[in-house]
DNA sequence: CTAAACCTTGTATCATGGTACAAGGTCAAG
DNA sequence: CTTGACCTTGTACCATGATACAAGGTTTAG
């Protein structure tokens, strides 16, 4: 199997193949005799095992690390448990991030409607952010920002 | 003020004031005849209005538009009231990501404790991200992918 | 006079996951 | 023999929000 090939079976591109290749995901292709890069059925697992973490959540370091430890002779699972945990609290901590940032719209929101554009001027810029309501504010000064 | 007084006081680093001056969140600064940038009150009040607006999760350059307006002497409130509007969508669409995200990892937490590692070889490299498990694979197949 | 603590500019770097483009080699069909 | 569809490499770029560093000018205190 030629890149092109390998890549359309796995719904990626020839580049995003190399890309894999060029980040250690992949072992350095076979060549043929003129150069071009040549696959087997056990390179489309591997996209697919990647393809796998990466529905999971796993940034393709942590995929790295797995295929690293897997390459070592090591059985990566309790490793990877680890990090479905670590994950796992990860999402937990965005979400948490995302629903004060979501109050914190939806207070602005509210008190955008108090407000006339009629009385927005000066340095503010714009009142409906920098008018301080206190309730909103003490939400807002906590765990907020999220990425 | 100098840009260090500026920086301290707005709780950034001089360096991140001429990031936004360069960026164009801020005015070029006016300067001393050495050549060096001095700012007042209004620039501090800009400071504010920028960690407002970060805080409500609104992008630089989002945050630079609202600046544009207001410099284009239109009262923004309204365009500001359209991209809350959109960042409360924004931020659901990226919980209810999330959750799936949620929903995936601890399906696989799960899935994994019935496994033995003693079954994780082959192409698969481990068999926790990879044995096929229907009900998670169907919930996994649709909107995940959150960044 | 010199050292420190400022300031200036320009450029490179970080992480993320690729994508795009240039300049060229290869190969099969017509 | 040329056209088109592949392949190769290397390099630069996208967004995000800064941070770091180099090489130099300025200012103030001692």
């Amino acid at each position: 199997m030629l890149i092109g090939e390998l890549a359309d079976v796995a719904g990626l591109t020839s580049q995003a193949v190399r890309f894999y290749e060029r980040k250690g995901l992949l072992p350095d292709a076979e060549r043929r005799a003129n150069g071009y890069r040549t696959y087997d059925e056990s390179t489309l697992a591997r996209l697919r095992f990647i393809g796998a973490a990466q529905v999971a959540g796993l940034t393709l370091s942590e995929i790295h690390n797995i295929i690293d430890l897997r390459d070592a002779g090591t059985v990566p699972c309790t490793h990877v448990i680890g990090l479905i945990d670590t994950k796992i609290a990860d999402v937990a901590a965005r979400i948490k991030h995302l629903a004060a940032l979501q109050a914190e719209l939806e207070a602005l929101r509210e008190h955008s409607r108090l407000l006339d554009p009629a009385d927005c001027q000066g340095d503010d810029i714009c009142h409906i952010l920098t008018s301080t309501n206190p309730a909103t504010r003490s939400a807002a000064t906590g765990a907020l920002r999220d990425r």
